[in-house]
DNA sequence: AAATTATATGAACATATATTCATATATTGA
DNA sequence: TCAATATATGAATATATGTTCATATAATTT
């Protein structure tokens, strides 16, 4: 029988859960969501989604520390955009494939 | 200014996160991964993963309830295999992107 | 320098989750 | 029906996680 199959080492394995994770919440699935359509800033993020600033916060925080997302400065407002074309592609794409059904 | 972002849903949200919350462990991933290459005994994934019995029957269970695995009787035993080639895909893809640093 | 606005942070809390152990269930063969 | 094998299940536990509240930090304007 031949075997196809390559175990996954401890780096990879947790580079791709630490992914999915990110992608497991729907809190940050709907900033993620919102970000593939363009820059906002954490408030605007916060009103969008009807969210505590707080949340938006820790949130962006989680993202940006796995560079799913990064931001510029403008005076006081940070404006935060996505920094990972492959994940919000995988993110989309499941998104469409969940609303047929 | 345009506006391509449309609101998630209640339902939508809910299933990509659940998606992803499945493949945002460790041991799922790994049993998904193995899964990905052929069918295999309860037994079989517990001792090629190095498993407890309990643990795989349990993340079985896990991926069986989202429709990400099924499987087949032969006698008393069960061979799991996977069952969606949408989320398997997503995964390999994933992988391969995560090994490539 | 003080006030204002925007954002970040830490602690506390409630909840969710993964694993383990012990045991139950199910199928087969003697 | 009993023994053997394979799998499932439930309770217990430890840990992780998301949100909230209060407050801190940072940049700007007056």
């Amino acid at each position: 029988m031949e075997e196809l199959y390559e175990p996954l080492d401890e780096e990879t394995l947790f580079i791709v859960s630490q992914t999915f994770k990110a992608l497991s919440d729907p809190t940050r699935i709907r900033i993620l969501h919102l970000l593939s359509s363009g820059e906002f800033s954490v408030t605007e993020i916060a009103n969008r989604l009807s969210l505590l600033q707080s949340t938006v916060s820790h949130q962006l925080r989680f993202l940006k520390n796995l560079r799913l997302v990064k931001y510029r400065r403008e005076g006081t407002t940070l404006y935060y955009s996505h920094d990972d074309e492959h994940v919000l592609h995988i993110l989309e794409q499941t998104i469409r494939h969940a609303r047929e059904h």
